[in-house]
DNA sequence: CAGTGGATGCTCT
DNA sequence: GAGCATCCACTGT
């Protein structure tokens, strides 16, 4: 399955099915090993209330990028899925690295590759990912997307750092994962 | 290791 | 003016 006809189901079923694949910006990234799914009539999703500036690219084609800027600071990253001007997005959370490690490095001014893309906001840090990619489509340089190559095992746990709908499991995280980012009920190391 | 609090600025009410 | 899909440093065991 391509990516474009992923990130085309349901969010609830793109969410899980996006783990695995390996995103490289210009060359740089990794595999996707943790996401959050945020759906039509979540509470907890910047779409809830409707369209505004910030969210407009979520309520665009699915298989584009939402990235908007979180507590002043960080930058978080998601992808548009369907069904198609609903507000469905799947959150970035962790990517084991795999590509471009030196240049990671580099921009998250650290060493420790642990930590390098566990978290939503060092992800786009290590990955380069701005405001300017809003809207941007995945499909297209300088962005790179191979599936999966093998079968991958799934846990399902609540969203972290959120206040509404807070008990519904909607993140997914490849299991025992050495690079996901730390949160509730993180699989054992 | 766990828990806490500050940084920091945009978005929407 | 309140709230925020975060990260890091620092504290105390």
């Amino acid at each position: 399955m391509s990516l474009l006809e992923l990130v085309e189901r349901p969010v609830l079923e793109a969410a899980p099915a996006l783990l695995g694949w390996t995103l490289l910006v210009d060359g740089v990234g990794g595999t996707i090993v943790e996401v959050e799914a945020y759906a039509p009539d979540d509470p907890a999703s910047h779409s809830y209330r409707g369209e505004t500036p910030r969210n407009r690219a979520m309520f665009g084609p699915p298989g584009r990028l939402y990235v908007y800027h979180s507590y002043g600071i960080h930058w978080c990253a998601n992808v548009v899925c369907g069904p198609a001007g609903v507000g469905a997005a799947v959150l970035l959370r962790a990517l084991e690295p795999t590509h471009g490690l030196e240049k990671m490095c580099e921009r998250r001014r650290l060493s420790d590759a642990r930590l390098l893309c566990a978290g939503p906001g060092r992800l786009t840090q290590a990955l380069g990912l701005t405001g300017d990619h809003d809207g941007a489509q995945l499909d297209l340089p300088p962005f790179r997307l191979y599936p999966p190559a093998g079968t991958v095992e799934i846990d399902a746990t609540p969203r972290v750092g959120i206040t509404k709908a807070s008990a519904l499991p909607w993140r997914y995280v490849v299991r025992g994962s050495r690079w996901a980012s730390r949160g509730p009920r993180r699989a054992s190391p």
